[in-house]
DNA sequence: CGGTATCCTCGAGGATACTG
DNA sequence: CAGTATCCTCGAGGATACCG
């Protein structure tokens, strides 16, 4: 059965677990959360959540370039993984004010410290990349 | 000319700004970053060269759905921003050991903390998503 | 062993128009 | 205001074959 010791030796595990278990990984634990942030505005809308709550239209307005459609779906998948909460007040015409959950605020966290990582040393990566395609040219 | 405050307010203003002067902030820091672990390999490369360094081979073992041509490819995205250092050893036939930079591991602080709360919080996410999904029924 | 080169698929994401 | 509905593009990523 190829069986796994019951304790979990390395990170890679959770990725290796998931492929031997699952269908194609898809249920992996890891990339189950990696996926959301790796999305073109999920993160970008945590960031925007995390500052206060925003309804639909303002939201628009913090981020003009991204479009109606993916504005919608990607608060829909914020929304279906528990991240984001969405209050709809009955007013005319309707106003929808979204706002991140405990478990949106509680991911928040990691990801901030992502987000400044990327502030401090954006520097140095560009400069990595300068040299790298000045150095293979 | 809609000049900003020279101070930077918010996290969001690093996306606002590069929106404003950039061409289509592609040149953002924030999303320099994001982008590159993101990608559906990126991440669970840096978590098992976090582990050790690896050699070309090793690392399509460890990761066996990984198509030849994304590691290849993954590997150079890494390596061009500094992350990922390649060593080339003559050998017959020649051997290529691929390990984290000092940015890299410094990068990988805050994505391995990313990992440990999709870890701990992978069944309220599982959970949140079995809800909307029944609801919205 | 550690890659390139080529071809192909499929879905993320954009643009535009319409609606309760 | 806060969305759907439709159509379309384009590039990430897979499959396969070849190479020094």
């Amino acid at each position: 059965m190829n069986t796994k010791p019951a304790s979990v030796r390395s990170k890679l595990d959770f990725y290796r677990l998931a492929r031997d278990e699952g269908v194609h990984l898809e249920n992996c634990p890891v990339r189950e959360v990696i996926a959301n942030i790796g999305g073109k505005w999920n993160s970008l809308l945590m960031l925007a959540l995390a500052e206060q709550p925003y309804r639909f239209g303002a939201l628009r307005r913090l981020v003009p370039d991204i479009s109606q459609r993916m504005l919608t779906q990607t608060l829909r998948d914020l929304q279906r993984d528990g991240y984001v909460h969405r209050a709809v007040f009955p007013t005319k015409p309707p106003s929808v004010e979204y706002s991140l959950t405990e478990l949106g605020r509680s991911m928040f966290d990691p990801l901030q410290a992502l987000v400044k990582w990327a502030e401090q040393h954006h520097d140095a990566v560009r400069a990595a990349r300068a040299r790298f395609d000045r150095d293979e040219s």
